[in-house]
DNA sequence: ATCTAGATCGGCT
DNA sequence: GCCGATCTAGATG
């Protein structure tokens, strides 16, 4: 028999790692191919899982929107390692988080966006209150929609720079496909290469940072 | 040493 | 829809 289907279709009860190579291609098409998977944490009070509903593209030399477009000692782990996180901090308040493309000497990372939070430790029941709040056993969808919000709701910060996401505590999982369909558009917040669709993201998934433009 | 734009978010005119 | 908060990497003098 099937269980239920949730907003995003069932999930796994143990997550398994993708491998160091599924990061070691092409930039586009990690971004593509990351919709639908988990990003999972254990941390000391319990874990938190999101599975990745929109992300976005950023290359190297060629791409003057991205922090490799001049190699520098901060987008230094964009040249290296696939599979790590490369971690930065935007406009004074928040962090947004990475996922290192290309082989060794390329650069390239793919910026997770938005997620769904699917789990997440104080989630699960523990009624401190004495009737069930709204609260109980609901995650609200838009925990994670947006790129600082995927970093504070999965407790990804500065510590995790060029930390290896193929392992525990901080990895990518396999997911199902998306359920919907996926769509693209520019990237948010740039004011170069804005003719680039390298932004991705599940058709009319309730997570998503902001609408993407209706196809023509 | 100083300047500036920035892969954002929440609140409010 | 617009604005302010709050900070830094990288460029320039």
């Amino acid at each position: 028999m099937k269980a239920a289907p949730r907003a995003s279709g069932s999930r796994p009860t143990i997550y398994r790692p993708l491998p160091r190579r599924f990061f070691a291609r092409n930039t586009v098409q990690v971004a593509r191919a990351l919709l639908g998977q988990f990003l999972v944490h254990e941390t000391r009070l319990g874990r938190v899982v999101g599975r990745i509903v929109e992300t976005e593209a950023y290359r190297g030399p060629l791409d003057p929107a991205s922090h490799a477009y001049r190699r520098t000692a901060r987008s230094e782990v964009m040249y290296g390692e696939p599979g790590v996180a490369y971690i930065y901090f935007s406009y004074g308040m928040h962090y947004c988080m990475n996922v290192v493309t290309e082989g060794r000497g390329r650069a390239g990372a793919v910026l997770l966006r938005a997620v769904e939070v699917v789990e997440r430790a104080d989630s699960a029941g523990s009624g401190q209150h004495g009737r069930a709040g709204p609260r109980a056993g609901s995650i609200p969808s838009r925990l994670a929609a947006g790129p600082g919000r995927v970093t504070a709701a999965m407790r990804v910060g500065p510590a995790h720079n060029g930390a290896d996401l193929t392992r525990p505590p901080l990895y990518l999982a396999r997911g199902d496909r998306p359920a919907g369909r996926i769509v693209t558009g520019p990237r948010v917040g740039i004011s170069l290469a804005q003719t680039r669709p390298w932004r991705f993201g599940i058709a009319g998934h309730p997570s998503l940072s902001r609408p993407f433009r209706a196809p023509l």
